[in-house]
RNA sequence: GGCCCGAUGGUCAAGUGGUCAAGACGGGGGCCUCUCACGCCCCAAUCGGGAGUUCGACUCUCCCUCGGGUCACCA
């Protein structure tokens, strides 16, 4: 029998006023991008509202539990600036935030649906699946139909069952959506789906029914895949008498798929990145959130980057995509560098520097003059290692690199370039970029030849390497007076 | 297969009856230049198809096609 005082109680608890909305994963362990995407959306919506926003834990799929899972949610929410006013964490005034903590309550509210005849016991046992046979129609259940008196006893006398919502036969039911519109659906479409599973837990349909009525949740958000779902809520708010709350379904991420090229909803399975795995791979946070909030949303004009303060500021259902949207990685990585340029130089040389050091050990390169030659030429920082490798030795290299047709020079000429500016540099009474490149244009100039052919034989015999972030200048300043006159000097050996 | 939803360049998209159909990524070309990159300039590429409605359809209606979702004691 549902507990009258309980319910009222928890009732009056529901705060009025105000936007609150939720984000309800379940622990699963895998923040994919879409699911990033739906607890931006969420987020913004009650920011932009200057309303709370709330992280409720899902886990009432007992065989699905996940060590570590939650944690994942709170580190990937902290990381991106999706902090939330009421959780698990932080408490609130309709806790316990923790489904499988509140798992009393659900089965209170579905025997208050069995009194009023919007639900029933059945007891049939768990139905094997039908899926092979193509056969989809499972038929009226003979469970419906059973006497209150038959049931009652039954479920006095022990036996297990579950509680099944009673659809109407009749007619037709219709939701409102924000981003879809009004959606109807012909009541005979709608199976008597399972509210409280026979282990006594509600089925998630049901505990998120509840739980998003009693937490006074005014703006449901979640992934369009529960739009067919939508109706079945919209009957079981209408069976209590509560008031309905507003939905927004979010289209899909998809993603292309590497080996079909068809594009495919994103999933953990498939290896598709997870939010952690995009910062493991040289992504920054706000370029993924930046990136991922105009995945399926759009503000209408034509700027791109915004923060997250002026997400919040300009959130607008309206621009809420329809279809799905195929995530881009090549777009992301657009976002990243730009990024990575419109940081100072002292936040990029920091963040580079332990990518820096992978690759260059040798304590006399200095990573912050390292950083400033890369932070143009950065896209996302894991692939700085191999971009610098070169200032820690210098690498075995092939004397055609010596040969560029764009700056004129080849193996012959690069040879004389190098014994003509290697007495020259040896006399530089300083080893900066303003001495050297005012020494190098003026040996260029009496040698009568382009700066290039000078430039571009010193900088392969300063790297070894035909691409290399800076030109020849910032090279030699990074290695320094020795190690740059050694290289030449390696260069002049390698040619002759 | 039933039901629901959707459809503008390769991708993200603006657009809500009258536009030479924005912009961005990616692609191509050029400039700059000490390689590459940055930056700047230019180019190619889109309204899935067919019927209507209308003086006029990317915009409205219907059909087709295609795409997505869903049909669990999973969420």
């Amino acid at each position: 029998m549902p507990d009258q005082k309980r319910l009222e109680e928890l009732e009056s608890r529901i705060p009025r006023g105000g936007v609150r909305t939720r984000f309800a994963p379940s622990p699963t362990g895998y923040m994919h991008v879409g699911n990033l995407r739906t607890a931006l959306y969420t987020w913004l919506i009650a920011r932009h509202a200057g309303g709370k926003f709330i992280l409720r834990i899902e886990d009432t799929d007992q065989g699905r539990l996940v060590d570590g899972a939650v944690d994942v949610i709170y580190r990937t929410l902290e990381q991106c600036g999706l902090d939330h006013d009421e959780g698990p964490d932080v408490g609130g005034p309709v806790g316990p935030y923790i489904q499988t903590e509140r798992r009393g309550l659900y089965r209170e509210y579905a025997e208050v649906l069995v009194e009023n005849g919007f639900a029933y016991r059945c007891f049939c046992g768990k139905t094997e699946s039908e899926e092979d046979s193509g056969d989809f129609d499972r038929g009226p259940d003979p469970c419906r139909a059973m006497s209150r008196e038959e049931s009652d006893a039954r479920a006095r006398a022990g036996e297990s069952y579950v509680i099944r919502q009673k659809m109407p036969t009749q007619g037709s039911t219709t939701f409102h959506d924000a981003v879809y519109g009004d959606i109807t659906v012909e009541n005979k479409e709608l199976e008597d789906q399972i509210l409280i599973k026979s282990d006594g837990l509600p089925t998630y349909n049901f505990a998120n029914v509840i739980d998003d009525h009693l937490m006074g949740i005014t703006h449901v958000v979640r992934g369009a895949e529960y739009l067919s779902s939508a109706p079945k809520y919209d009957l079981l708010y209408r069976a209590f008498g509560w008031e309905v709350p507003t939905y927004v379904h979010c289209s899909s991420v998809m993603v292309t798929d590497r080996e079909t090229g068809q594009a495919r909803k994103m999933s953990k399975r498939h290896g598709d990145p997870s939010y952690e795995d995009l910062i493991q791979d040289g992504y920054l946070t706000p370029a993924v959130v930046n990136y991922v909030a105009l995945l399926g949303w759009s503000p209408g004009g034509e700027r791109e980057i915004f923060s997250l303060p002026e997400l919040a500021e300009i959130f607008d259902l309206h621009g809420v995509s329809k279809s799905p949207a195929v995530f881009d990685m090549d777009k992301l990585t657009y976002f990243n560098a730009e990024y990575i340029r419109a940081m100072t130089p002292e936040d990029f040389a920091a963040a580079a520097e332990p990518y820096i050091r992978q690759s260059v050990k040798n304590p006399a390169i200095d990573p912050a003059r390292v950083a400033a030659l890369l932070q143009q030429r950065t896209e996302k920082f894991t692939q700085i290692p191999e971009k610098v490798d070169f200032f820690d030795a210098l690498p075995a290299y092939d004397p055609q690199l010596y040969v560029h047709k764009k700056s004129k020079t080849d193996i012959p000429g690069s040879l004389e370039t190098l014994k003509a500016l290697l007495p020259a540099l040896e006399a530089a009474e300083r080893w900066d970029e303003e001495t050297l490149l005012a020494l190098l244009t003026r040996l260029a100039a009496d040698r009568q030849v382009k700066n290039a052919q000078v430039m571009y034989p010193l900088r392969i015999a300063l790297s070894g390497r035909a691409v290399t972030p800076g030109g020849a200048v910032e090279i030699a300043c990074v290695l320094g007076r020795d190690e740059s006159l050694r290289r030449i000097r390696e260069g002049i050996r390698l040619l002759s």
